[in-house]
DNA sequence: CAGAGTGCTGCAAAAAATGCATCGCTTGGA
DNA sequence: TCCAAGCGATGCATTTTTTGCAGCACTCTG
């Protein structure tokens, strides 16, 4: 009996509500029989709705009268009601809508602490540029805690360097970081177009905390010439890094996502080779077999381009 | 399988809304098996609802995972306005029990002028101190107009001296009202117990317009005699009446409820024999057939009270 | 008074919802 | 690595609900 999935209204047809919709057809009629005839069922079909209706709700709505019937007082009360809920869910529909089509959103990232300071800030500004209505979350992960985040649904995407292992980890994208040495422009080394690791040994060090990427990296190449980093400084800051190595002029490391490159005259940025520490991998992904939403979806594509 | 009229938590069931319930249980227990366990159906049946709802609703709702489901983000927004109709649904629920409670509702009166000085504000006052929730509308209407106000719900109740016709006037109460002489306390007629409609006429009159029950009578009892009234004025205002005979010496008429007997010093009021005035009947009433809204009845009874 | 219009009801037919049994897939533990 | 447990989903028969047909009782109008 039901043919069409749209209202004449243009309204979808939500089944649960028929029986709404009916009240209101007797309603504006003023009587079962012309409702009938507007809502194309037959008026004994209509009349047992409203009872049922009414036998379900503990009070009648309509007053019968010898020409028809006339909402009464708890009618019209419920009227409103109907009102009320009809126009929420046109703006629940609405919403929605907006969610398919990218406008509207939530997009939950774990990230590692190298994204914070301007690559993510960067990322997120372009894409609210276009879709104000999407909001973020961001969480600073170490390379355990974000495939955790991902399992847990606390984040849709993760985006982190080095991750300890990736079980149930789909990559959409990875860019290799080498570790980047980073000192005050003064510095004797600053106008190196590359380093070799054992030069920085030679100078006060300023080293990422354990469970950061970079540092398991420094540390792996120290164990190949056996030996072992001394740190001067271990944070897990990297603005303490970066003063540090400005005021100190000791040396602290950091891969490239981290690094604004055109805005600091006073520092400077060298590449250690690769023969002394390999660098890494930075990973773009999200739980495996999981469909995102459209527009963590659509961000996961802008920061890939990004990264490429 | 719907043995119960109440759910678990205590509220009526609706059966439009138990696919709404389903879809709490399941994001409750995250599984369909379970949610099917707490809701008393198969997990097939249960499955097949929220299929159907998405289908409907012209989108997925629950993310399916290996080991369960979760709401998406359309379904989040749907979970909140199932919550909003919840709330706003047990709020019409109350309003209605405060209807048939006599708690809350809205009273319309059509009345006899007679009837708006002091009987109806005094009546209306007392009922409202003990429900203050139920509103009045009250609405002057003639003798003719009175019973239309009832066929055309524009009025519940109706109050009306002497009315034209009562075909679908359904009297609850009737109480006798002769005319009363209405004159200043220093007139030469202020001491009489009872006076003639003869010893009136030596005065200047003051008349209701011809639309009004009093002047029905008075206008009948003088056709009674072969003679006419000559008023000295004719108004529908019956604080014009006063002031006219309070300071032009005149005489005015009203019957007894529309007089505040303690008030007035100033003024003297005296019937005239019935002998010569028959007097009429106050009735209150409302459209036959008619069930009225409780307030409305409650109402009724204490004006019968009152005119007992 | 008769006909038109009203809501309402018995009962059969049609449609929708449900339960049973089973499938295919993933996951966790031995 | 394999197996059992747990998951959502589906074919099909059964049950429940809804609907339409035919007609009743009542009111109102001309």
């Amino acid at each position: 009996m039901h043919r069409l999935d749209v209202t004449p209204a243009g309204t979808r047809i939500m089944r649960h509500l028929l029986t709404y919709d009916m009240i209101e057809a007797v309603h504006r009629s003023g009587s079962i029989r012309k409702a009938a005839e507007d809502t194309n069922i037959t008026a004994s079909a209509l009349n047992r709705r409203i009872q049922a209706f009414e036998e379900e709700f503990g009070s009648e709505i309509f007053e019968r009268l010898p020409r028809g019937m006339r909402l009464n007082p708890a009618g019209e009360l419920l009227l409103h009601h109907i009102r009320l809920q009809r126009q929420d869910l046109i703006r629940v529909h609405s919403q929605v809508a907006d969610l398919s089509g990218v406008r509207r959103g939530h997009v939950k990232i774990a990230c590692s602490q190298a994204l914070l300071p301007y690559f993510l800030p960067r990322e997120i500004s372009k894409y609210r540029a276009e879709f104000p209505d999407v909001t973020f979350g961001v969480n600073v992960r170490d390379r355990i805690q974000a495939e955790q985040d991902l399992v847990t649904f606390e984040s849709d995407l993760a985006l982190v360097f080095e991750p300890a292992h990736m079980v149930n980890f789909e990559v959409l994208h990875a860019v290799h970081q080498p570790v980047m040495a980073v000192m005050s422009a003064a510095h004797p080394l600053a106008d190196r177009k590359t380093l070799r690791l054992r030069e920085c040994l030679e100078y006060d060090l300023v080293l990422p905390a354990r469970q950061f990427g970079v540092r398991v990296l420094l540390d792996q190449a120290a164990a190949r010439f056996g030996g072992k980093l001394e740190p001067a400084l271990e944070t897990d800051s990297f603005d303490m890094v970066r003063h540090f190595a400005a005021y100190g002029h000791g040396i602290g490391f950091q891969i490239p996502v981290g690094l604004n490159a055109l805005a600091r005259p006073d520092m400077s940025f060298v590449p250690i080779a690769e023969r002394d520490v390999a660098g890494g991998e930075l990973y773009l992904g999200h739980l495996k077999g999981r469909t995102l939403p459209v527009a963590a979806l659509k961000f996961a594509n802008q920061v890939m381009t990004a990264l490429s």
